[in-house]
Parts: C-alpha cells; sequence; structure tokens
DNA sequence: CCGTTCTCTTGACACTGTCCAAGAAGAGCT
DNA sequence: AGCTCTTCTTGGACAGTGTCAAGAGAACGG
C-alpha cells in the first residue's frame, strides 16, 4: 500500500499510536494523518474519498474499524449530529456542534471548558467520560440570508463542509 | 385502521396536534398516543413493533413521516444517541442522555435548568432552538456490576431499554 | 358539499455501519 | 534474526435505518 508519508510524520503518528497503546499499522496511520490534517470533521465516506483522491484505497470495514480503535483510545472523537450522519476528527481540542436545521451545515463549537467531561449529569453512581452537546437552530449564515430578503438558504448547499479542508 | 382510542383520550390527542397546526390523521393520532404513554425514549422499530403487537400496522414511512412532523411542531423530541440510535420520546419534560458504552443502555436525564436551551453555544448570530447533551461513560449498573468482583456487565443486555415501559 | 391541500400508503431504494473468516502483519521474546 | 502469539486488515456479503416518489385518500375552509 506504500503510505506516502514522510518518515519523520510517520515516526510522529507513530509515536501517538504506541503512546494509545495502539499497535502501528498502515491504515491506522493514513488514517490519522488525514484526521489530523484536517481541522474540521468528516463523514466517513468523506474520509473514504478523500484517501480515494490520493490513490489510496482501503475497504470501507478497514476505516470502520480504525476509527473505532482511534476512538476508543481517545485520538479522535466522533459526534452523531443526526441520523447516518457520524462524524469524525481529531480529538485535540474538545468541542461541540452546532446542526442548521436549514442548510444542514453542522458548525464546530469549542467548549467552553475544554477539557473532556465539561458537564456532569445528574446521575449518581454513573463514570462520565464525557459530555457532548449539539445544538439545532438556523445557523448565521441562514439567518443573514433571511434578513437579507427571502433568499433561499439552500443556495449554500455545502452540507457539513463549511470548516472544509481538502479531506 | 380503527384506531382503538377512548374518545376523550382522542379529543384531547387531535387538540394537541390542532394546536401545533397539525391536521388530525389516524396515525398521528396512534403514534402520538404511544409516545405519551410511554415516559421512556423509543427507537422507532420499537415503535413499529409496540403498534404491531397492538394490532396495528403502519407503513415505516408513515411513522417516520408522522415523527418528523411531530418533531417540528415540537410535540415530541427525537435524540441521536449514536449511529443508527434515532431515539423518540414526548418533548413534555425536556431533557438529556447518558449512554452506557458498556451495556449500551440509554438512561434520561433531567435538565439542569429546565427550559429548553439550557446552554448557550459561542456563535453569534445564530438562532438556537435547542441544546442536546450526551453523555458517555459508564452507567451506574455496570459501575456496580465492576465492583462486584468482575460480573460481565452484559448480563444486562438490555439495550437502550432501562427505562422500558411496553412499548 | 366541493375543491384545495396536505397526508398516507406502497414499494423500492440508498446509505451506513457491521459481521465473518482467512490471511497478513506487528510486537515481544529468545 | 527467527519464532510465536496476538492483533489487524481485507473483501464480500449482510442488516438496519432512513428516504424517495407517485398515486390514492382524507382533512380542512368556505
Amino acid at each position: 500500500m506504500s503510505a506516502r508519508l514522510p518518515p519523520e510524520r510517520r515516526q510522529e503518528l507513530a509515536a501517538r499510536l504506541r503512546s494509545a497503546r495502539l499497535r502501528v499499522t498502515t491504515p491506522r496511520l493514513i488514517i490519522l494523518d488525514a484526521l489530523l490534517r484536517v481541522g474540521g470533521h468528516r463523514s466517513v465516506e468523506d474520509v473514504l474519498r478523500h484517501l480515494q483522491r490520493e490513490g489510496i484505497r482501503l475497504p470501507r470495514a478497514t476505516v470502520y474499524n480504525v476509527i473505532r480503535s482511534l476512538v476508543s483510545s481517545g485520538l479522535v472523537m466522533v459526534a452523531d449530529v443526526g441520523p447516518g450522519r457520524m462524524l469524525v476528527e481529531s480529538a485535540e481540542r474538545w468541542h461541540h456542534h452546532f446542526v442548521c436545521r436549514e442548510c444542514g451545515s453542522v458548525i464546530d463549537v469549542p467548549c467552553a471548558v475544554g477539557a473532556k467531561p465539561c458537564l456532569e449529569p445528574d446521575l449518581p453512581g454513573a463514570e462520565v467520560e464525557e459530555a457532548q452537546i449539539i445544538w439545532r437552530g438556523v445557523c448565521p449564515r441562514c439567518v443573514a440570508a433571511r434578513a437579507e430578503g427571502g433568499l433561499d438558504a439552500r443556495d449554500q448547499e455545502t452540507l457539513s463542509r463549511p470548516t472544509g479542508g481538502s479531506i
């Protein structure tokens, strides 16, 4: 498969994997690299397409496997922002999401606390690992578009790509 | 189809629909009734099975349609607690969810503030309609089971039925 | 009662995520 | 290095979920 990663990058990623007690494998390096390079959130299919564009073909099952292991070791996070919309992203900075019900875009919102369990549930005896907040409403762009005299907000059609990188 | 609803119940539900500016139709009455009778959250398939057990057969697409209209009018709420796990429940009391990563159960957590948007995102210009919090971690039962000397927490196998009613 | 508008129904479909079994590859040990 | 154990990857198939489209039917307002 020959992951096209510079040696030092490869070393850095491998170190991350090892420190998370994960074996260093090529698919893991590739996917971790892709998720770290892109700041924002991506669907799994986005990741697949991205890799394909770079000439790397990984089975979907592998991508899901890798993501699962990365998630369970805390290197990346997933957010469910709607049915069939599992978003994957680097967990370097904990954050939350705003989902626009008009254009469907998902916007990252920084976590006020910054650390992982930023809220405590009223649930005695539970071990809380993380708290994710999903806001729903109308995003600033759609609000503005509406204010500008009924412009159709759906012009944007950037569904879930507003933080877009190249992935 | 003959919804088996007592007249006064039917009246009450119809009034609710009307006050939400929704047409009063049999599927809507049936589904709203089911969701209100059960306190907790249900997957769409749960709702379908429940209705089937009562001898009512509704197409899945209809259930999804009805739920969508009920949600958009604020009568019920949905929560995405994981991939392919859309939960539907009455929106009478706004609340949040705790998902156990061991047994998979979903536990309702009351909203700290009580009003709907209990948190404000740092996103100027956006219109926030609701905020949903999902906690992930280990639920009290699994914590207890673990403490009791390595009992396999998976005994419970009550996946998403801990608040269980009969639906 | 009539027409308009919305909703339901039906079936098929697409998308997402998972499972399985065989083989390959990483990690630790000698 | 070589061996062995363990884990991971692969590929295909599969299942669960949610959506779409078109026609038939029902509800609302006059």
